[in-house]
DNA sequence: ATATCGATTATCT
DNA sequence: GATAATCGATATG
């Protein structure tokens, strides 16, 4: 067996192509339920994509995208499998992957993680200490928890390319199979709160909240 | 357990 | 000038 083999050794995680986000992001967030976020540094940081959401194109009022191709929104109209971060409420980044093929806006927004390895690390960055196995939670349940754990930043991250291990951050397959896959409405909008647009792993610990009122 | 609120800035009206 | 794809602290049941 030399690599060619379908199915990943454990440990191992293979990138996703770009075709993986070409596509509608309803379909991509639920595709990457299961898979893995890595951060390349002096140690790799990785963890389980557990929750997401999907932001449709310009008819979704929800959406950056509403808003038109801009300075700010570029990243969603370009082409796919690249970190759209934006900074929000003057203190938190959030971490979108764009979808759709280029010219086409569209993103999925990373809600929560569940860390695989470099649990220290991220705890140093979220600037708390790990007294209980408990507090592991609290590292990477919301999506400003998650990218401060990963130093995710718009300056830093905003347009990389996450189908490149070559990247800082990348996402990648491990042979993870996602089961009890629940959809809700999306949180903390205002505008098309409605629409059951949000995905999560219904027995995973690390997802932000099991329903989704709120506001 | 749920509810309310302040922080703090990029972006849009 | 208002709002926002959030978090953490505080108050109250």
């Amino acid at each position: 067996m030399r690599g060619s083999s379908a199915s990943a050794k454990a440990g191992q995680i293979r990138p996703l192509n770009r075709d993986f986000y070409g596509r509608d992001p309803c379909r991509v967030a639920r595709d990457l339920l299961g898979k893995v976020l890595v951060r390349e540094g002096q140690s790799r940081l990785s963890a389980r994509i557990v929750e997401v959401e999907a932001y449709l194109g310009e008819e979704d009022p929800a959406a950056h995208a509403a808003a038109g191709n801009t300075a700010r929104t570029a990243v969603l109209f370009g082409p796919p499998g690249h970190a759209y971060v934006y900074f929000i409420y003057g203190n938190h980044y959030c971490l979108n992957v764009s979808c759709e093929p280029e010219g086409s806006a569209g993103g999925v927004l990373f809600r929560a993680l569940e860390p695989l390895s470099g649990v220290e690390e991220m705890a140093q960055a979220r600037g708390v200490e790990i007294q209980d196995p408990k507090d592991v939670i609290n590292l990477t349940n919301g999506p400003g928890k998650l990218c401060a754990a990963f130093a995710i930043t718009r300056g830093r991250d905003n347009g990389c390319d996450l189908t490149s291990t070559a990247s800082r951050l990348w996402i990648g397959e491990d042979g993870y199979i996602a089961r009890d896959i629940k959809i809700t409405p999306r949180i903390g909008i205002t505008k098309a709160a409605d629409k059951p647009l949000r995905y999560f792993l219904g027995s995973n610990p690390f997802v932000s909240r099991k329903t989704s009122f709120r506001r």
